[in-house]
RNA sequence: GCUGCUGUAGCUCAAUGGUAGAGCGCGUCCUUGGUAAGGACGAGGUUUCGGGUUCAAGUCCCGACAGCAGCUCCA
């Protein structure tokens, strides 16, 4: 016997081996019906999953009220797509198919491309298939016939992934429905006819494994649902986060541009973003002067010899833009060695061509070089060795990748004392990296930003208390701004990756991490580890934020670093008269403008609370009659501080009005006879509309009021993903 | 960087291989008004750029550049 403890509380005893679907019969013939899979101690499971023999489990049938259910759907529907995709596109191969937070896809590698043009067929053909309700039947078989199976189903993807990942199952289970079958862990929906409304969303590359150098198969997404309704209210719902884009936005209001002749990835701040951005800077610098920080500037360059030092440049050169070297020969030698390396990648290519070419310059400039050990190299290798052996021994100036190397020299200039730490030096540096172009979007992702930096030099008994405040930092300017739907990720190093081979002592990395996970746990604060998001030099602790179509992005940062003062070989005296090693801590509670900035219009929808808001009130006089009256008003507001301006064009009033409450302008003035002659105004509010008349006095007193409050009274939380990172790999 | 899609007026978008259009915005004039669009007239284009096919290219082909979506990357 088996006891079920049932949602309401209630237990139930069954027969072991009982199925979901007969505990569903016996409940209720409504149930029954409206029963999709069932969860049994938290596992979602098919109708016709045997139950356990005996003991006591948590169990609940799921119908299309739970969010569980809706995922099971969405997977069955990726199969019925896989299905109708098979039959139109002979050949095509299947790799992995889960369902999304919102949805689902398939990777399939197909011998003929499938175009977004053949969404209909293959949506006709999968209305087929659903209208036929056939069920997905479940079977298992010895690891070994499932691999013959997919043999003799021409799956090739799958008999990889059972090679790679599979092997070590004694069987593996496989869903059939009609001709259809597919190696898959489930669960499924009981039959097909349960896919209420669905509808393929788009087409992309993806590669195989999620490996670059693998092959790139093409991934369809689709999404499904219970019903059309849903469908609907779904798609009503994506449009409507599309208006908050703030690469449409930033338009619409004049907050940034971003010219092609400047270059693709660099923001163009326009007057209003600019406004936006300077209140947001003094916000952050007020804090840091109760903080305890000290305010530094450093210039936009560095040496190489800096960045070689740090650890940046080698690390990430393909990110940077090229050195920009003091010898022609260099940059010409640089490209040469990249030649090498494409060279190298692609052996077809004649090196002796690269070669030619690169003596051809070479010689006009350089004598130093040694051409002869060069051009006998027998390897690609020693080539490349040489010309790296040769660039390693020039300088010359980098974009600053970072502003740590920088802040790092201004620790040095002076001998510190363990009684001048922490020092906190804070700079809002701009600094450029060579993003891929495919990386590129609005200011979420650019090539030239300006990070609210600062590093923290410390003790190492100060690290904990120091850490903690800039959590404590993060947290409040998050709040200040209304930010609450965020997740916090502690980015931990991979041992298995070189990316942190060669930097830091194990010992040191282990201790940062803990200290980062003991402070989080500390605080009680919901985050993931995530292996392999440490920065190269230390862990760290991101505030990771979703754009409008579900994007994340990582905004304010605290990050541990025991690395780089190794590096630079910094020092302060302790108690006890000798050298110690600092500890740095980086952060940035905002990240960087840019991308702040983008993640913030998309939060208010382009609607700033007053204290940001660029313009914070229009003057509309009626007519013209009353414009004098209306630049008086103004007069008298603007020496409060008010960001006010009117609108005296030969307009009627209500166009006027429409155009601020476009514009999202926060207050509209509305003068005219009756207000000149009482000495008031008309307030319009752009969230309630119509307050009536007031004295001047009195509304200064109403925005000086909510400006100090930093009042914020609407925000859009609500983030609907196109794409979703979560994906539940269920094969 | 990879795959796919897209690139037409300041913006949003039309235009079967045959004289490039609309709405909004902009300018001028009329209208002087009471809380989300008054009216008339007008200016505005090397159809992203470079090649090619064709009697003829915004339209078809190739390439570059840029944008979008996804993948990869992200100090």
């Amino acid at each position: 016997m088996l006891t079920l403890r049932l949602p309401d509380g209630s237990t139930r005893q069954v027969a072991g081996g009982t199925r979901p679907r007969e505990v569903a019969e016996a409940i209720g013939k409504r149930l029954a019906r409206d029963a999709v899979a069932a969860k049994v101690d938290g596992t979602v499971v098919d109708l016709d999953r045997e139950l356990p023999e005996q003991g006591e489990v948590a169990f609940a049938v799921l119908t299309d009220k739970d969010a569980d259910a809706l995922a099971v759907l969405r997977h069955s529907c990726a199969h019925v797509m896989a299905r109708a995709v098979l039959r139109l596109f002979p050949g095509a191969q299947l790799a992995f198919g889960p369902a999304l937070a919102n949805g689902f896809y398939y990777d399939i590698d197909s011998p003929t491309p499938i175009r977004e043009e053949d969404f209909p067929r293959i949506e006709e053909e999968m209305r087929k298939i659903v209208a036929g309700a056939e069920p997905f039947e479940r079977f298992e078989r010895p690891t070994p016939e499932a691999r013959a199976l997919c043999q003799d189903m021409g799956q090739g993807y799958k008999i990889e992934h059972i090679d790679d990942d599979l092997k070590q199952y004694p069987t593996l289970s496989f869903y059939r429905q009609g001709e259809f079958i597919d190696l898959c862990r489930g669960p499924h929906i009981p039959h097909a006819g349960k896919i209420g409304a669905f509808k393929l969303v788009s087409i992309a590359g993806a590669y195989w494994k999620n490996d670059a150098s693998r092959k790139q198969l093409q991934r369809l997404y689709g999404t499904a649902f219970f019903s059309q309704k849903d469908l609907d209210a779904y798609l009503h719902q994506v449009e409507e986060a599309k208006k908050r884009d703030h690469r449409v936005l930033g338009k619409q209001l004049k907050l940034f541009t971003i010219s092609q002749m400047v270059g693709s990835g660099l923001i163009l701040w326009m007057p209003k973003g600019a406004t936006v951005r300077g209140i947001l800077e003094s916000f952050i610098k007020d804090e840091l002067v109760k903080r305890g920080y000290q305010p530094v500037y450093t210039p936009h360059i560095g040496r190489l010899e800096l960045y070689r030092t740090s650890g940046h440049f080698p690390y990430y050169r393909d990110a940077q833009f090229p050195p920009m070297w003091g010898h022609d020969f260099a940059s010409i030698a640089d490209l040469h060695l990249e030649q090498l390396f494409k060279w190298y990648n692609h052996p077809d290519r004649d090196s002796t061509l690269i070669d030619d070419a690169f003596f051809a310059m070479a010689q006009k400039y350089v004598s130093h070089f040694p051409f002869e050990k060069y051009r006998n190299a027998t390897s690609w290798l020693a080539k490349a060795g040489l010309l790296k052996e040769w660039l390693h021994d020039l300088d010359s100036y980098l974009l600053k990748p970072m502003n740590c190397p920088h802040h790092i020299q201004i620790y040095k200039a002076e001998p510190r004392s363990y009684r001048d730490l922490p020092v906190r030096l804070a700079e809002f540096g701009t600094v450029y990296r060579s993003e891929q172009t495919g990386e590129l979007s609005g200011m979420t992702r650019v090539r030239g930003f300006t990070q609210d930096d600062a590093h923290l030099f410390v003790t190492p008994e100060q690290i904990e208390a120091e850490v903690g405040a800039n959590i404590d930092l993060v947290l409040f300017v998050l709040s200040s701004l209304g930010l609450s739907d965020y997740r916090v990720r502690i980015g931990l190093r991979d041992p298995a990756s070189d990316k942190y081979a060669d930097v830091g002592d194990p010992a040191d990395w282990d201790k940062a991490e803990k200290t980062l996970l003991d402070l989080v746990a500390a605080r009680g604060m919901n985050y993931t580890a995530e292996k392999g998001e440490a920065a190269f030099y230390g862990p760290k602790i991101d505030f990771v934020v979703r754009d409008c179509i579900g994007r994340e992005w990582q905004l304010g940062t605290v990050q541990l670093d025991y690395n780089l003062p190794k590096r630079f070989d910094l020092e302060y005296i302790g108690k006890d008269n000798t050298a110690h090693k600092p500890v740095m801590i980086h952060r940035a509670p905002f990240g960087s403008m840019e991308r702040f900035m983008g993640i913030l219009i998309e939060h208010f929808a382009g609607a700033f609370p007053l204290w940001l808001a660029p313009e914070q009130a229009r003057v509309c006089p009626v007519s013209e009659k009353f414009s004098d009256y209306g630049k008086k008003v103004e007069a008298e507001l603007k020496p409060h501080g008010l960001r006010v301006s009117g609108d005296y064009r030969p307009e009627k009033i209500g166009y006027k009005i429409r155009e601020a409450q476009l514009e999202k302008i926060p207050y509209m003035l509305v003068v005219g006879e009756k207000e000149q002659t009482a000495g008031t105004v008309s307030v319009r509010d752009r969230v309630d509309g119509d307050l009536g008349a007031m004295p001047v006095a009195e509304l200064v007193a109403r925005l000086e009021a909510e400006v100090r409050e930093k009042r914020i009274r609407q925000v859009s939380t609500a983030t609907t993903g196109l794409a979703d990172d979560t994906a539940r790999y269920a094969e």
